[in-house]
DNA sequence: TATAAATGTGACAACCTTGTCATATGGAGC
DNA sequence: GCTCCATATGACAAGGTTGTCACATTTATA
């Protein structure tokens, strides 16, 4: 985590940093993220920067740890379990949530894709751990529908967590991130893939 | 394309080469690739290297055609119009494909799912275009089966195709490079996801 | 205002990677 | 053996990146 100095930085400097920071999240992976463009765009001297961060570890453990409290933020009640209702609703509305996030923090958005694409981010412990829990999170839910009987119980869940989460991914690569997209283009292709889900293709 | 004197080698010099690109680009993006690893591991001169490539995009160009050809040898007639079979049997064949694939030519898997996550893979006009014909040809078959009324027509050819491709994506990267995964298990998979498909959660 | 502590600064050493080039070697044809 | 051409070779220049450090400046405290 960033030393001390970093926090008490006027918010000023620290949203220009971690705006350069993003920026520089977005456009290379992990491993071909350059110091330099980051001290060049935020305006800080390079010493600075090594002031404030030990070294790029430190550097993605702080984008990490910022990028996931404004998804929390986001995305909050609808992981919910408090919020009862079928699952299939529930990932609609995620599937949303996801558009409106995009549309909100289109860097930020970016940054976070890239980062996945980063062997360092693909390696570590941390994120098999985060990819598992996406998945009992889902399936937990769907489980829940099992029971109740609004999914059939000889679908395994784990299975049906790993397509949704799959198709959730590849849309807002494709299509998110994509400034023509807009939002009932979006809730269309989202009916369409639990139309499938629901009546299968037969 | 590599320089004739490339394709002068005696074979053995060939496949030596060819070993020690295919490890590196297992190991790292594009981006990322090392050409010290590379001659390293070949055992030959770097100067060598540059006689018989031009440079980076050389290799990566002439690796591509590699896999290519590795690939079109082994699926082959799977993918032939010729081939009358009901899409989802098509599917299910090209995915234990896959499956064989990695158990014979697992360094090349590697290289050849590396090379995907890296930048210059991603933003080739040459990728989008080959992604974009893959479900092309998935839709096409797909539409196909509308005809025959195997497959409702009110389903969105592409988008199946487009969940269909991510799901053999995720397996092949998830259990095909995974030494402790048999076949017996992925054909149950494989079953399972095809069994959603086909008649739904509901 | 004086002093100490914290923070800012950028030149630079150390390191790494790429692609080049002058020179060496090998073999085919005469 | 001689000449020519293809091929082999590795030291090195050019370019780029990282993290450091000695010194400058600002802020806090007495």
């Amino acid at each position: 985590m960033p030393n001390q100095t970093f926090f008490n930085l006027p918010t000023e400097k620290h949203d220009r940093i971690m705006d350069a920071i993003i920026k520089e999240l977005g456009i290379h992976t992990y491993e071909h993220v350059n110091l330099s463009n980051i001290v060049r765009d935020s305006g800080i001297p390079r010493g600075s920067f090594y002031q404030y961060f030990k070294d790029k570890d430190d550097l993605y453990q702080y984008f990490m740890s910022y990028i996931g409290k404004k998804k929390i933020e986001h995305w909050g009640a609808l992981y919910s379990n408090e919020l009862n209702i079928p699952f299939l609703d529930r990932y609609y509305q995620i599937c949303l949530k996801g558009f409106t996030f995009a549309k909100k923090y289109p860097e930020l958005m970016k940054a976070g894709q890239k980062i996945m694409d980063s062997d360092y981010f693909k390696n570590s412990e941390l994120t098999k751990y985060a990819l598992k829990t996406a998945n009992l999170i889902f399936s937990s839910f769907i489980i829940k529908d099992q029971e109740l009987g609004l999914i059939r119980k000889d679908a395994n869940p784990s299975m049906i967590a790993a397509l949704l989460l799959d198709f959730m991914n590849r849309i807002t690569l494709e299509e998110y991130m994509n400034t023509n997209v807009d939002l009932p283009s979006i809730e269309e292709k989202i009916g369409q893939l639990i139309e499938i889900f629901k009546k299968g293709i037969e």
